[in-house]
DNA sequence: TCGCTAATTAGCAAAAATGCTAAATAAAAG
DNA sequence: CTTTTATTTAGCATTTTTGCTAATTAGCGA
């Protein structure tokens, strides 16, 4: 839903975490370590990103790591574009709509 | 602020604002016509766009008539493809494509 | 199994956002 | 100056968000 979209990119530590991921995917760790809030308190902002799917986890055994999504950012642009008019389909990326 | 920007873009019906002044400046009055809310909480929410600097407010006589504000739309639209790496050349003056 | 590390969930309090009604302001008209 | 119309501001209650500590889950290895 594009509401979870733009209440998750609210925050600026949420906002911080997606910078982070923008050079590959990290360890909710190492993320966390990035910032003066507590584990559970970063724990949480990953899920809110993770609900609006912005980004998503994968289990590395006792670690979790996390990617940022892509395309549901592209298209966050593309919602934002919109708002002046700007036509949200002029990128060159496949469109499939099965998944 | 971009915190502002982000927070503004938040709420639905702000971001319903804004698709309105798509198609050009609207009355206050005519905007909150087009919403269930009542006229204060429009006008609170027309004033968060406004400290956001997302669109501007020029007085014509007893009315105020909203217009979208492009080119800090099109930053914030940079701002979210900044996440995924895709560098935003902010205020470029010439548009090459366009002619 | 136990112990260890990584990460999430629970529960609570404080802060912020939302939305209402009532009151206030601004400009124009009479 | 008073009224009328358009819009904002004030004040308050409700909901949502935020951030903490404590407790819990999940996987791994001895």
């Amino acid at each position: 839903m594009q509401n979870n979209i733009f209440k998750a990119l609210a925050h600026p530590d949420r906002r911080k975490v997606l910078s982070l991921l923008r050079s590959g995917p990290k360890l909710a760790g190492d993320l966390a370590a990035e910032f003066d809030s507590s584990w559970p308190t970063m724990s949480r902002h990953l899920s809110v990103l993770r609900e609006a799917d912005l980004i998503s986890a994968e289990r590395q055994g006792t670690q979790i790591l996390y990617r940022i999504n892509t395309s549901v950012v592209e298209d966050t642009a593309g919602a934002v574009l919109a708002f002046i008019g700007v036509s949200q389909n002029d990128n060159d990326d496949y469109e499939e709509a099965a998944e």
